[in-house]
DNA sequence: ACGCTTTACTGAAACGCCGCAGCAGTGGTC
DNA sequence: GACCACTGCTGCGGCGTTTCAGTAAAGCGT
């Protein structure tokens, strides 16, 4: 019955078993590891008996100390704001717990930040990093002379390119070209483009995208109808958008840098009177939660967020377990997902 | 110059330093917690520059075990799935690094998770606990025989009360009356209601401020204007809200039990022809990201995560430094935010 | 009765840091 | 010149595990 209350106040160790079972510590320390096929299921039985009844619960701080692992890994959300990414801290998670591994979560809103998460994580002893970045593009990088004794980093949606890394990206080029195939394959031909910020490598894929997708369909290239005003206040992406409408010949669809930005856009152009899809088809990027929801549901390139931090686990965990040695850069598509918020362009 | 490289492949330790600076290791442990007035400053310089030389970091698990504490506190999301929570997730982080503190994720899909995260956390000795849960009501609960030598744990958003631990919530209540008061003010008299999942206290705490808000304001109350079909299935929100609209009279303000089913509502009642809020008013619960870009932008009952989050985090920091002994109770209250999918009643 | 293997367990040395008692040396006081 | 306080440092005993060499006893074949 009742568990046995230990007279002091601490904690029960590996010691307070030993002397109460009437066996050595190191005979405790193998029950606790399971190797319970080096003592007879007596000793065994009496051993999980006394933890029972002294709830008992090992440290594993200290047996980190003892074996150098300390059964987790680092994730770090560099400069990550959509709330997208909690989809995928939590598939990171699950996957990290199955292994047996535990999530030091570290957020950094640029990158002297993210230095100093990097070194807390190396000063805890994480057993690998995961680092989740947007894409900001940088000239240099403190992570080219990472100590040589860090535990294995995966890199997902970095700008910078680093040999030694191993790295998941995703290019939204390719799916943008796809939209635009598709658009034109509607009978689109005047299509404006809202860019994210400037410093970002996405921003620079979707406009190769845009112009090299334009090119191969043979629409019309017309500068003005990119709307590159490094928006971050709201009304300063409707008078963008109002703008894109005022151009001669009036675009027939807006390709927007992002879901919210696309949000933005169907409220404006609603606001206006004009319908989506009849009048304007709208796509965004990102694919959050609550596009689906928007009426009409929006039309998006999806990111491989939740299939990149799984997989960034994955080779994490392959790299911690030593069974790959190769550095591993993967490249994730970007898929396009069709919604009620584009449609044929009305003759 | 540059970094001189050590022989072995291990990475320094206090006793390397303590050699190479000649001193002992009590000292440069001394330089270590900046207890410099306790040295000369040519010994301080000699001892960092020794640090520099060979890339020493300390080792916080080793300290850990010295020290008691591991200057991280465990987090553990319990059924969370709006992406709202990424932004208290981010408030618990920034609020706990500047007092030095990092994070331990943890994910909880049911109450067996986190009682198995409880004990993770435990185990890896975390010096303070903070359980953000969605208000799943439960009869009883493993809290209740927590060890006398767990950390301080504080309770966010959790069904269950318990004296014993801090806590902080909200109730929704009073803002769903504020809510009703509001579309009374405008001319409404025919509330629909769209309940969230049963289990849920705050289910409860909105029907009951659906209730109180209409006997108030002298506005019917109709079991039928109420659809509780426990909805998951998105077809399934439709066909309640369909149904709703079938109502005679037929009501002219919906209140929805968060702002994803606000967004189907208006989605659904975009696709019917109605006009929100000309034919419809509509009001969701939650305040997403996104919501503001909805078309037309959502009204939304806030609820208070984000302060929820740092709050916490400053309890913690509070008990953890034994500022404070008593239990501390906290009940934070819901904003009503009125956007444009709120309008007056067309005569 | 003799070696040999196997089984079941023990003892002690790590792991890297902290913290405290202690110890020389110096300078000041009466 | 005995006493004391102060400064700047050292030595050592933990913290709670793991791990490995070692050992005593039992089993086994001959």
């Amino acid at each position: 019955m009742g568990r046995r209350d230990r007279p002091t106040g601490r904690r029960a160790t590996i010691a307070d078993i030993a002397r109460d079972a009437g066996v050595s510590a190191s005979t405790v320390s193998n029950v606790l590891n399971g190797r319970s096929n080096m003592m007879t299921e007596e000793t065994l039985l009496r051993v999980q008996r006394v933890m029972a009844d002294l709830d008992y619960r090992p440290s594993s701080v200290a047996a980190s100390l003892a074996t150098r692992r300390t059964a987790s890994i680092g994730v770090i959300l560099s400069e990550i704001e959509t709330p997208l990414f909690l989809q995928a801290l939590q598939a990171v998670e699950t996957t990290a717990r199955q292994a047996g591994y535990n999530i030091l979560l570290c957020n950094a809103r640029n990158i002297d930040d993210e230095h100093a998460a990097v070194n807390v994580l190396l000063d805890k002893e994480v057993d690998g990093i995961l680092l989740f970045s947007t894409s900001v593009l940088l000239e240099s990088d403190y992570l080219a002379d990472l100590s040589p004794w860090a535990p294995p980093l995966v890199l997902i949606n970095r700008a910078v390119l680093h040999t030694r890394f191993d790295q998941i990206n995703w290019d939204s080029t390719d799916a943008m070209i796809e939209a635009i195939a598709y658009l034109a394959g509607l009978g689109h031909r005047h299509l404006a483009h809202l860019t994210g910020q400037a410093h970002r490598r996405s921003t620079l894929e979707r406009l190769e995208g845009y112009r090299v997708g334009l090119e191969r369909h043979g629409l019309p290239y017309r500068p003005e109808a990119i709307s590159s005003g490094d928006p971050l206040e709201r009304h300063e992406w409707e008078r963008n958008i109002l703008e894109l409408l005022a151009l001669n010949p009036r675009p027939t669809a807006i390709l927007a840098a992002g879901d919210t930005c696309a949000a933005v856009t169907i409220r404006t152009l609603h606001r206006v009177g004009l319908r989506v899809p009849q009048d304007i088809s709208v796509i965004g990027v990102d694919d959050q939660p609550m596009s689906v929801y928007l009426s009409p549901s929006l039309s998006t390139i999806r990111l491989p967020v939740v299939q990149a931090g799984k997989l960034g686990v994955e080779m994490l965990l392959e790299r911690m377990a030593r069974r790959r040695d190769s550095v591993q850069q993967l490249n994730l598509p970007c898929e396009l997902v069709v919604r009620e918020s584009i449609g044929p362009v009305s003759s």
